[in-house]
DNA sequence: TTTTAGTATGTTATGCTATAACAATAAAAA
DNA sequence: TTTTTATTGTTATAGCATAACATACTAAAA
């Protein structure tokens, strides 16, 4: 019990979060980035809620697939196209005909996911080459992350063995860290 | 110096290696694979050499490239060819003419790093899809590694924090772990 | 020794992840 | 508005890795 209390706050599951967890998560992304003074683009919302409702660990080519569907399905989701409503003013000849482009590209995707790793929203999985949303949003932090090859669900982790890792090599061996890639995979509890 | 000291048997340089130390250490490698009924087979060593020698992380591509190369300059390591000697018996014409292969793909060389990774013999780096020979070829250990963007150089470390990270994750929050991967990067002290 | 089984390597093709370079567009600043 | 900057679209390609099958080699069994 007291063990799990001292890092209750630095062990988090990465997925599984609710409808109004997400919904709670791209508000407070919202601001985040208002008060950083970054464009939290309706691009970039829409793939990190993708990543948000994800229950695994999302690739860049998902999100690309998903992406593409997603425009194919509903064309655009900012001209919410008034066609009931009244023909108010006059040309909506381009200023309402804003359709989303036909096809996403690679690029498209790694931008945003740039944009979210730099704000802190997501992390990446080097081992796996995918991301994960971030349980706690905020500057720069190390993490550790545990990857379950089962379930395939990841838990993040930034208690203290993974700060005197830090520490080690930078005050033992002089090394200074800028980048860390910390991810063990195995087993998670449940599925064992 | 006291910490220094503790840590000096678990922080390699996995670099820098004189002619003089990759000799023993390919001998010590043939030795380990006999003992371990592994064949250590010519294309393996060549390629355990390649990774060996060179002074920074190898990429496959790079041992692609430079075993293209050996074999366009030396025919093949095996066939010295006696085109001096007696044409002694008869059909030559296929058991002699034992020629290397002529260009070098990537599954030949994934599939030796594959087994010098099998024998510990290399350690890969998967944040920067690169290898290096392991500082202590012996059983499967877990070891953190400090990766200089500068220098490029690279040192392997299974001190103190790594194991604790372990234990953290096996006993503390119950996962199993199979694999890791921790990748440090930034500056080593030489580069400050 | 010859046969056989297993291991290792060669070969061809392709898949997956990621980025370079430039064009077009949208938003912010002057 | 006009200019400037940031974002997104588009095309092409680079880099890392593996699947699937053919061939060759090695070591053990007959």
């Amino acid at each position: 019990m007291s063990i799990t209390s001292s890092i209750c706050e630095h062990l988090h599951d990465a997925q599984d979060l609710t409808p109004h967890d997400v919904h709670e998560r791209l508000a407070a992304a919202k601001e985040h980035c208002r008060l950083n003074g970054a464009r939290f683009t309706p691009l970039r919302q829409q793939i990190y809620q993708l990543v948000l409702e994800a229950d695994q660990p999302v690739g860049a080519y998902d999100l690309i697939t998903q992406l593409q569907q997603m425009r194919l399905s509903i064309p655009d989701g900012n001209d919410i196209q008034k066609a009931t409503s009244s023909p108010t003013l006059s040309i909506d000849t381009k200023t309402t005909k804003k359709r989303a482009p036909k096809n996403v590209a690679p690029p498209t995707v790694y931008r945003s996911l740039e944009f979210l790793l730099s704000e802190g929203l997501i992390h990446q999985l080097t081992s796996i080459n995918a991301y994960v949303p971030c349980c706690h949003p905020r500057a720069q932090h190390t993490a550790a992350f545990l990857i379950c090859d089962q379930c395939q669900r990841v838990q993040e982790c930034s208690s203290l063995p993974v700060q005197e890792m830090m520490s080690f090599a930078e005050q033992d061996v002089g090394f200074v860290v800028e980048r860390s890639v910390i991810e063990l995979s195995g087993r998670c509890q449940a599925c064992q």
